[in-house]
DNA sequence: CAGAGGTGTAAGTGTTCACTTACTATACTA
DNA sequence: TAGTATAGTAAGTGAACACTTACACCTCTG
């Protein structure tokens, strides 16, 4: 018998490294041999563990979701009301909004959603991220406000494309930090119609 | 004596179909054999009128915020009044959004924003566009409306960034047609505060 | 401990693509 | 009409890159 594969094991562990460099680089950019570099491997490592360099990008697609995922609900755990626990995501993403570079995956993935998986492993991920906003954003809806103008569905696509524009905002340095943070926190009050006069 | 250049005239030709070809395939996929065989021309000709690929992927930046400008301005012509105008704006974009594609160029853009290039090009054009909103949104403000929640200058980057999620919207299929342009006109009123009860 | 099958190294390979070069044909001007 | 610079044709080049192959080495299991 021969020892056990520890692919899966080493998959995960890259997994992270191989988002990161999409995030800082792009597709095109990112190349296998970046990819192996940074990971400390051979390119053909890489290849044990995925097929092609469009897989590993999709695997990418994933942690994103994931890891954003894992933050937001830490940030929640100890939230005692749900009014608080938008507005606490709200400050999170308005300071740290970019951290990560993800967006930079997402705008990559965009210029290329005629390949199908990769459309899909989009709209899966966006799906994913409505649906968690849109809960929140109901939780989170001051209860006084008998009569909400913004469905909040509309609301959670219209705090997405926020984050987004404040991503650009950001990257392009259009604001300067404190702006750009009362930009984000004022429009994304107006839509969450939490405003109480 | 020679013949006199035909340069520029030939390059004003070409621009809009540069253009169109980036935003259908984004920059990787749009490559130059590719750029000159829309084009009607051999590959060394568009060398002669740009210096590199990158060269015509600026320009196709610079087309984009010249021919959304000269659509909007034939679309305010005959408004009587600003309120109007803005109006007209948001129902133009969310019937017609993404026909153009352009929104592709500008994600393909934003995955290279380290290019100091392509970076100020992006800037000026996200400028640009910004104040051409902000002057509109300041216009259609309902003046009923004493106090407006936000400022123009916020109201006008919540429109860009709700503009770019109806495109991603668009792109990925996330809603329905009529849900999309539901979502926006909502969206966009809430954030004008145009919404007289 | 034997050896099967896993892990790691190193050097390709074929293709795609941005960009070039050498040349011919054309049209304008003096 | 002669001469010159421009427009157009066609083939090519070198580099980058996704992906592969060949092989040595290790490690776990029966």
């Amino acid at each position: 018998m021969p020892r056990p594969s520890q692919i899966e094991e080493q998959t995960r562990k890259l997994i992270p490294i191989v988002c990161q460099v999409f995030s800082e680089l792009g597709y095109r950019r990112a190349t296998t041999a970046e990819l192996a570099g940074r990971c400390r491997v051979r390119e053909n490592i890489l290849y044990r563990l995925w097929p092609n360099k469009k897989a590993m990008f999709l695997a990418a697609i994933d942690e994103i979701f994931q890891a954003r995922s894992v933050v937001w609900s830490q940030l929640l755990e100890d939230s005692q009301t749900p009014e608080q626990a938008m507005q606490r995501i709200v400050r999170y993403e308005t300071i740290h909004q970019g951290d990560s570079g993800f967006y930079r995956i997402v705008f990559a993935a965009l210029t290329e959603t005629d390949d199908p998986e990769i459309q899909s492993a989009l709209t899966g991920m966006y799906r994913r991220f409505h649906k968690l906003v849109c809960h929140h954003v109901d939780a989170g809806r001051n209860p006084g406000h008998s009569e909400a103008i913004l469905s909040a569905e509309s609301a959670a696509w219209g705090l997405l494309g926020l984050a987004t524009m404040s991503n650009i905002i950001r990257e392009l340095k259009l604001l300067p930090k404190r702006q750009r943070e009362k930009m984000f926190e004022d429009v994304a009050e107006c839509l969450m119609n939490s405003n109480d006069s």
